[in-house]
RNA sequence: GGGCGAUUAGCUCAGUUGGCUAGAGCAUCUCGUUUACACCGAGGAGGUCGUAGGUUCGAAUCCUACAUCGCCCACCA
């Protein structure tokens, strides 16, 4: 007999418990062959900052499969890890300077960096307890981060193979410039925005065109048509002059099929070097390009009085001389989406600059005697299974967005992340590409200047996977811990992160980086929106619900009512809910623990020996169930039905019921405490916190977090019994009902006569549970017998029960309840017997479906007669 | 413009290979100091499953169209 507190209160528990896990060592697996592996690699949080709801959903998940496998005996690894994410925190740290008035030029390269590599050691360190104050059991001694020393060796490794196999290439291309980050960006690091803007058209010679940016007219080179517009149809190919502000200057007339003949005029101007559509047409025509924005979003010296202006101070003054030399015709309002950086929403300036680039295109890779591409091999992985993203129809997406992926420019004209390993001689312009810093150029000369930029973070976190596992040494950890079992993570970062680890893996290890996808969908607020950290109103801190109503209630919160892919609304009702389904679990231990010999304890259960009552056997059987559906759920990644059917079985089997019926003469402790330990097991992964204290209450040798996982045992299914008990529940279910329909006060304690047939001994037997739960003083339980008068009777099956209430049966109520039901089960009746009239059901549905309608019809049947026996009496 | 998703009780959502008088939690109503739990217990009310067709013995579930909302991708001057 043991007494704990009355409310569980997990601020008390929950950072010793951790500490206990994380000191045990049972987060780190080694590599041993007896054991399956089961790796997930964490996706690493952006060394910015605190976590957030969306860390705080993958954090719960993936300890949920980690736990669960680990239970099930696998050598479960979960690596942990930081990015260094290269833009975003350099912004931050850049922007934090700025309050004290210094730039990162101020300081220069080397001092900057150190400032952002403090910054990054606190954020870090906040990160990793946050971590640990979701109960992720993750292995800490594995932790990487990557700009550490192994994962930056990783980086250079794969840029000098790359580059050998002529993936890698340094080019003049059009990039996504950001003048205020002063660095290219990826595509899908472009962001849109709805913008109003002007639409200029302009007389243009002999043509007329349209520009929402006058200033790029600086930059013109050509005039595009559609090759079958007939009204440019002999302008095609010559060359015109065309008068402008800054006086004549000579295009081409090219013809190009991009060009859609039904807007406006059908001719547009072509500014090769400041627009992505533009550098196409002029790459498939061989047209010149002509620079003439800079890398600071300023006019260039070749703008003649226009130099030295920014983009928009030049476009409203060229506006305004066109105006004036009559080259203006009209402006209209123009629906525009407008480029912006997706870190700091700075319009993009599209520019031509000399920048480095993974060719997707080349076939290297040798297989089968074929040579693919990479994107073939990132696109062969998903379509042939060996990837499989669940939910299944962002394969679409991932296909869609593969198909169409351009040459990935990789080089950012940023400070922070790993410097891109190419030197430039001084003496001879010859480069050198090395993993480590070499000694002198193939000419001899030791004046090598290392290329400035970095590379973009997606580069080093594509490697993640093996990176992290030590490679490129060949450590014991990758050969078994690689490939990954499943990488979870957001849906928003599929092609950011998802795409890249495909790419570079399936290229570096010939192997995939994991063998499945698990998408969580983003959490939101109540009314759909987006959580915004900039709205306090809107957005939940996972620190503070965790403070306030602890891990576990958070956890199951985001886990149950989630399903893969899709969108999750997340309030604060919400998880006071789940706290309280905590505590539910907490007390059904409570009352085990107090009413418990000390002798049970230590008494392994034997179903010969120990199940005793009907009782037994019904919650025994529906935990065997429970197990199978649970392991089924978990194996198909459907873990908020798993938590659903662990809530329901807690609350309504075990406490509800189970537990009710264990008052008194009825307990059976060795039972009570089996069941309990394979609930607290299937649980444990869920609410791994208050699982693990109870269970240090029980007396067992090991750990939760190391028990095995309960596994299905037909030998504890007892269905005839469950039938029993079931209309036991029945019964007293109606006379609770019936009670409050006549206003009975719950503490009265009323008689009842109890006309059981075949059930009469089984209802004999569990008499005193009966009355207890249904209020009943008195009972006399008989096979059969005459029709009570004054009295309101229930029909369960074949049994009658009377309840005298005399003075308080009215009736005129009495029928009109009767009638109630009567007409309830009347419909229902009917609708069954059309089913089973119909020849196309008995032909066609399946057997058991048949047998389970014709039983239902059977019981209906029964029912209904006996309150039309009733009815007559009244 | 292309693609994807959602639409089920007042709110938030389940509903797996079609078998359902359509479930849960919260909210609401009535009652309640019973061998754990008021972070609780008992009982009740609340839905023509977005609309219209179709397939089927049978449709919330499959198909087609439409409507509304949301997301992703592309982008044209």
């Amino acid at each position: 007999m043991k007494e704990i507190e009355k409310a569980y209160e997990a601020q008390k528990y929950e950072d010793d418990i951790y500490k206990k896990w994380e000191e045990s060592g049972v987060f780190s697996p080694q590599p041993d062959t007896s054991k399956k592996p089961f790796t997930v690699s964490m996706p690493p949080p952006n060394a910015t900052g605190v976590l957030h709801l969306g860390h705080a959903t993958m954090l719960a998940i993936e300890d949920i499969m980690i736990r669960y496998k680990r239970m099930q005996g696998y050598a479960a690894l979960w690596v942990p890890g930081t990015d260094h994410a290269g833009i975003a925190t350099q912004n931050r740290v850049e922007t934090n300077l700025l309050e004290k008035g210094i730039t990162r030029h101020d300081l220069g390269r080397k001092k900057f960096l150190k400032e952002v590599n403090t910054f990054v050691k606190g954020s870090r360190s906040t990160i990793r307890n946050q971590i640990r104050k979701m109960g992720a059991s993750c292995d800490w001694t594995r932790e990487r981060y990557t700009l550490d020393e192994g994962l930056s060796k990783a980086v250079r490794e794969v840029f000098v193979r790359m580059f050998n196999d002529g993936l890698i290439y340094r080019g003049d291309r059009i990039v996504n410039w950001c003048p205020r980050c002063s660095s290219t960006l990826a595509d899908d690091e472009v962001d849109y925005k709805d913008k109003h803007e002007k639409l200029y058209w302009i007389k243009y010679g002999p043509f007329r065109v349209a520009t929402t940016r006058p200033e790029t007219i600086l930059g013109d080179t050509a005039v595009a048509v559609h090759p079958d517009d007939k009204r440019y149809k002999d302008m095609i190919g010559k060359e015109y002059k065309i008068s402008g502000v800054l006086g004549d200057f000579e295009i081409t007339v090219v013809a190009d099929k991009e060009v859609d003949m039904e807007f406006g005029t059908g001719a547009i101007k072509v500014t090769p070097a400041h627009s992505f559509a533009d550098f196409e047409i002029a790459q498939r025509h061989d047209l010149p390009s002509k620079s003439v924005i800079d890398e600071d979003g300023k006019m260039k010296g070749n703008c003649g009085k226009y130099a030295g202006m920014t983009t928009l101070e030049c476009r409203k003054e060229i506006v305004k001389d066109m105006e004036k030399m009559g080259f203006l015709e009209k402006t209209e309002d123009f629906n525009h989406n407008l480029s912006i950086c997706y870190r700091c929403k700075t319009p993009i300036e599209p520019l031509v600059s000399r920048q480095w680039f993974i060719a997707v295109d080349e076939p290297v890779i040798k297989e089968d005697g074929k040579k693919k591409t990479i994107k073939e091999k990132a696109l062969e992985v998903v379509r042939n299974g060996d990837i499989e993203i669940i939910p299944e129809r962002f394969s679409k997406t991932y296909f869609h967005w593969m198909e169409n992926l351009h040459d990935w420019c990789i080089s950012r004209q940023i400070w922070f992340g790993h410097q891109i390993p190419v030197w430039y001689c001084q003496d001879c312009n010859e480069i050198t590409v090395a993993t480590e810093t070499p000694e002198k150029c193939t000419c001899g000369s030791s004046n090598l200047k290392q290329d400035p930029d970095t590379l973009d973070t997606w580069f080093s976190s594509g490697l993640w996977t093996f990176s992290t596992l030590g490679w490129p040494e060949k450590t014991k950890d990758l050969d078994f811990f690689h490939p990954t079992a499943v990488l979870e993570t957001g849906y928003d970062i599929l092609f950011f992160w998802i795409a890249r680890m495909i790419i570079m893996t399936t290229y570096v290890m010939k192997e995939v980086p994991f063998e499945k996808v698990y998408l969580h969908g983003l959490i939101r607020t109540r009314d759909g929106k987006k959580m915004s950290k900039s709205d306090p109103a809107t957005c939940i801190d996972p620190l503070d619900m965790i403070e306030q109503y602890g891990t576990d209630a958070l956890r199951l919160s985001m886990v149950i009512g989630s399903t893969p892919g899709n969108d999750l609304r997340l309030y604060e009702e919400k998880i006071a809910g789940y706290r309280n389904f905590v505590n539910k679990i907490w007390n059904a231990a409570r009352f085990s623990l107090m009413n418990i010999e000390e002798e049970a304890f230590s008494t392994e259960f034997d179903p010969q020996k120990h199940i005793k009552s009907r009782a037994d056997k019904w919650i025994l059987t529906k935990l065997q169930y429970l197990i199978k559906d649970v392991t089924n759920d978990m194996e198909k990644f459907r873990y908020s039905d798993a938590g659903t059917k662990n809530y329901n079985f807690t609350w309504c089997e075990l406490c509800d019921w189970y537990v009710e019926f264990s008052k008194g003469k009825h307990l059976n402790p060795v039972v009570l405490l089996y069941v309990l330990k394979n609930v607290l097991k299937l649980m444990h992964p869920f609410v791994p916190f208050v699982t693990e204290v109870l269970w240090g209450h029980l007396q067992e040798e090991k750990m939760l977090i190391e028990e095995s996982w309960p596994v299905f045992n037909k030998k504890l299914l007892f269905d005839k019994e469950v039938e029993e008990m079931e209309i036991l529940h029945q019964i007293i279910s109606d006379i609770r009902s019936v009670r409050a329909q006549y206003s009975v006060e719950p503490a009265k304690k009323i008689h009842a006569v109890v006309y059981a047939g075949k059930y009469t001994e089984f209802l004999k037997k569990n008499m005193a549970p009966l009355r207890r739960m249904a209020r009943i003083g008195s009972i006399d339980i008989l096979e059969k017998g005459d029709k009570l008068e004054k009295a309101v009777c229930v029909f369960v099956s074949d049994i009658e029960v009377y309840l005298p209430l005399n003075e308080l049966v009215d009736i005129e109520k009495e029928k009109k309840r009767l009638m109630k039901e009567q007409e309830n089960l009347q419909g229902f009746k009917e609708q069954l017997e059309h089913k089973l009239k119909n020849k196309g059901f008995i032909d066609n549905a399946p057997k058991d479906i048949v047998e389970k309608e014709k039983k239902r019809l059977e019981e209906t049947e029964k029912s209904l007669k006996k309150i039309k026996g009733q009815l007559e009496q009244l």
